[in-house]
RNA sequence: GCGGGUGUGGCGGAAUUGGCAGACGCACUAGACUUAGGAUCUAGCGGUUUAUCCGUGCAGGUUCAACUCCUGUCACCCGCACCA
């Protein structure tokens, strides 16, 4: 085995001395700008599935060096968060430390892989440098109106003690601590995300996301089109709105569904008769798990309000109105129009009550079960006969619009962004509130706001944060009129520092803007990024959302911050499970490092399967790989010194040139290593090799074992690194043998084989083919009907 | 329920996009070199009744030719989930 040890350490230090990897702001250069998603420093250290996601962009920023570009490939560190923090509370050792401690074991990491990023360019979202910037931007949405305080329901993590945005609480289980979570009513504070839905669906058109991740988003945006319907309510001069996407089936509605916490009901709780029962039912909806909730879907449970009633604005006809939990208030209006003839929901509710349906479609059978198709419109007046849904629907809109009863509305699934969190180590929120004035916001010229110095990081009684009990943070002037005031206490989720880290590294020591417009537009945008799916619709989202909106504000130069996006995926423990601590099946990559090297372990991951797929961890397999690199340092031996290729290996050269440019582009890291295996072993099975074929294998192999490359290079008198050596490329004309073996198939089925020259005429490989020993026996005595020949590739003789 | 994905040897996975299924690697078997081998080399390695036929989750179809296209179906995984 090469001493790996050796090499590793000498050419990292090597690469560190001569400043290989900084990106240099200059602009006359084409530039690459490849980002991947930035870690959280947890005290486990990397992971393998680290060193995969690095990898993979790894070798494309170190093939775009050797092609000539400006490579900005940068590093950073997401430290924020609460596992520091409840690791703070354990032990009582400052978060500041531990996060210290962590980022210097991952930089540590980071170097002994040999991964090739800027290091001259890191950043640490906790370091108040970079969250002064954090701040700036929430104050600029707020003074834009996008930062709002609001009080609601909110997800609550009783364990954890804090308040939970729906991405953060999904399937009702808190994300961190995978507790239930409970309803509770809050003031809390808001990003209005929900404004840019439609510039975040219309940005996807312009970017290449990996068609999976923009469905993700667009679903998560969940765009639906419809109307909201005014409705009276009888007997009182007032009226509701719900929201629907059929408005055409108005004629079919038989009764009305509030949420159970709609207003409209406490306004008139005076003429309700049974408003015990209402509250009643209210109390067992919020008792509710998700779980029950879900499995409980098809039995539909409710309360009719005794005393309201509404009337139906195309006919005039008194409907009942019932309260139940299958409508939510967090979407369109929190009340419905009941179609049950065509809405499985509102079906198995009229069954269960009793209530009429009325078909308005033609089409399926109502008698046992709603009919959702198209179909002729029945029983609605001046829609009866129509068939295009999209046609009916558009009448009775303009029929609403003109009768002023409703109008076309645009619902989104997306909610506003619960933007507070009650812990201890965010940023805090730059607000200050004054008796006089209201809400303040913190001066700019005071940003950043700091974090307090405290040695007592649990959180406050009923879901305060740790900040609320310093006093000296709290209380402050306010800066508009001078008095008494106090401040926010909440800090910022996670997922803040992350939302623009990628503008920062671009000028990543400014100290009088987040970033430099010119250097932005050199820059921007970010070419190629790579990450895991579990954060397509978080992280993703939210850096689109506040990119989009500093674009809006003239901060940056692009609608869109990456033009590119990818997903690596999972690397699974050795028993094919996640691997997760309590399963005992995780690798730690500083294991593999030391008994193989850091060539080997990226090597490896790459190797194990295709990239976006996830894949086994499997301890065997990657001996292979070791095996596999020391017979390409064993080549070494054999090299004579020559400039030009060996001639019997120039086809192959050429082939393995074009196959590994390609996968690499193409993300396709396996079966580019399965090139290069072939040509070592092509190269191993030769008494002598050329210089000039060693240097194609060691240029090809370099983006994914550097170290290797590196020391081979200049085991064969190369002066020059490879860092800015430049790429292998092909001639097209080489790729294919002049003698090529071709199959040839009788009937279909694999019969014999022929040699045949390169593009051979036609006439001749027929009759080649005919004349085989092995395909004469199974042509004697039958016609041929046929001969197809594919040029270069197959005979196919059809006989009767 | 809706949306997306995956199904190929003992295992991880290939297949130029309709053209020799199983590349490359692991494991395994036999042999060589060895005091020794969990090192290295050489050969073999889908099944089979071995000059044969069968094989890409299953059942059909299109085609000279199907892992690849079409119809139906099953299983698993991942999102979202009473979204009106």
């Amino acid at each position: 085995m090469y001493n790996f040890k050796e090499i590793e350490s000498k050419w990292q230090k090597y690469w560190k001395e001569h400043e290989c990897f900084l990106a240099s702001d200059d602009f006359s250069k084409k530039k690459w700008y490849g980002l991947v998603e930035f870690p959280y420093p947890s005290g486990a250290g990397m992971h393998v599935g680290h060193i995969k996601a690095y990898s993979g962009l790894e070798v494309i920023a170190r093939k775009r060096r050797m092609e000539g570009y400006n490579v900005l490939f940068p590093i950073g560190f997401d430290a924020f968060g609460l596992p520091t923090e409840n690791y703070a509370i354990k032990t009582n050792i400052h978060p500041r430390i531990v996060t210290d401690k962590n980022i210097k074991t991952f930089t540590d990491q980071l170097n002994r892989t040999g991964f090739s990023f800027d290091m001259s360019r890191v950043i640490d979202t906790t370091d108040s440098n970079y969250y002064k910037w954090t701040q700036w931007i929430f104050l600029k949405m707020f003074e834009n109106g996008l930062a709002f305080k609001d009080k609601t329901l909110v997800n609550y993590c009783p364990s954890c003690k804090v308040v939970l945005s729906n991405e953060d609480s999904q399937g009702g289980k808190c994300d961190i601590c995978h507790n239930q979570v409970i309803q509770k009513e809050k003031e809390v504070w808001y990003l209005r995300i929900t404004k840019y839905a439609d510039k975040l669906l219309e940005g996807l058109k312009e970017v290449d996301y990996l068609p999976n991740i923009k469905l993700q988003q667009e679903n998560w945006i969940g765009k639906s089109k419809g109307a909201f319907v005014k409705f009276k309510l009888d007997g009182i001069d007032d009226e509701f709105k719900i929201y629907t996407t059929r408005p055409d089936t108005l004629f079919g509605v038989t009764f009305m569904v509030m949420a159970p916490e709609h207003p409209i009901i406490d306004k008139y709780k005076d003429n309700i008769n049974n408003f015990d029962d209402i509250v009643q039912y209210r109390k067992e909806a919020l008792k509710k798990t998700e779980f029950e909730r879900t499995q409980l879907i098809k039995d539909k449970t409710g309360v009719k309000i005794d005393g309201l009633r509404a009337i139906n604005p195309v006919n005039g006809k008194v409907i009942p109105i019932y309260i139940s939990d299958y409508v939510m208030m967090g979407y369109g209006t929190g009340a419905i129009m009941a179609v049950p003839a065509h809405d499985e929901r509102d079906y198995d509710f009229a069954k269960k009550f009793g209530i009429d349906i009325i078909p308005v479609i033609e089409g399926g059978d109502i008698t046992k079960e709603a009919y959702t198709g198209d179909g002729n419109m029945i029983n609605s007046e001046f829609l009866n006969g129509m068939t295009n849904k999209k046609d009916s629907i558009a009448k009775m809109i303009s029929y609403l619009e003109d009768k002023n009863i409703g109008e076309a509305a645009v619902q989104y699934k997306m909610k506003d962004w619960a933007f507070n969190r009650q812990r201890y180590w965010g940023e805090p929120i730059p607000i200050i509130y004054c008796e006089h004035c209201g809400m303040v916001a913190v001066p700019y010229e005071d940003l950043p706001l700091k974090l307090p110095e405290i040695d007592n990081f649990e959180p406050g009684t009923d879901g305060e944060s740790p900040l609320a009990k310093i006093d000296s943070f709290v209380n402050c002037k306010c800066p508009k009129c001078g008095r008494d005031a106090k401040r926010e206490t909440d800090t910022m989720p996670q997922w803040a520092g992350s939302s623009w880290y990628y503008l920062r590294y671009i000028d990543p020591n400014n100290d009088k803007e987040l970033a430099n417009m010119d250097k932005l537009k050199y820059w921007l945008p970010v070419d190629w990024y790579n990450g895991g799916m579990e954060h397509v619709t978080r992280h993703l989202i939210y850096s689109r959302f506040w990119h989009r909106f500093l674009y809006d504000i003239g901060v940056v130069p692009t609608k869109e911050p990456y033009a590119k996006r990818t997903a690596q995926g999972l690397v699974l423990g050795p028993d094919g499970d996640k691997m997760s601590k309590s399963k005992g099946n995780v690798v730690d990559p500083n294991q593999i490092i030391d008994v193989y090297g850091a060539d080997v372990l990226r090597t490896y991951v790459l190797f194990m399967g295709e990239y976006g797929l996830e894949s086994p961890w499997n301890d065997n397999a990657i001996k292979g790989v070791s095996r596999f690199l020391d017979k390409v340092y064993n080549l070494h031996n054999k090299v004579i010194d020559s400039d030009s290729y060996t001639s019997e290996f120039e086809v192959i050269i050429n082939k393995t040139i074009k196959k590994v440019s390609e996968d690499y582009e193409n993300m396709k890291y396996n079966t580019a290593i399965s090139e290069l295996m072939k040509l070592t072993n092509t190269y191993f099975n030769s008494d002598k090799i050329t210089k000039a074929d060693y240097l194609v294998l060691i240029k090809l192999l370099n983006p994914v074992a550097p170290h290797l490359a590196e020391e081979l290079n200049s085991l064969i008198g190369n002066k020059e690194c490879l860092v800015f050596a430049s790429f292998p490329t092909y001639d097209d004309k080489k790729i294919i043998d002049d003698v090529l073996e071709i199959a040839v198939q009788v009937n279909g089925k694999l019969r014999d084989s022929i040699k045949i020259k390169k593009d051979e005429d036609r006439e001749v490989i027929e009759k080649m083919a005919k004349e085989s020993s092995n395909v004469k026996k199974h042509i004697d005595g039958k016609e041929i009907v046929k001969i197809i020949v594919v040029p270069n590739r197959i005979v196919n003789i059809v006989v009767k």
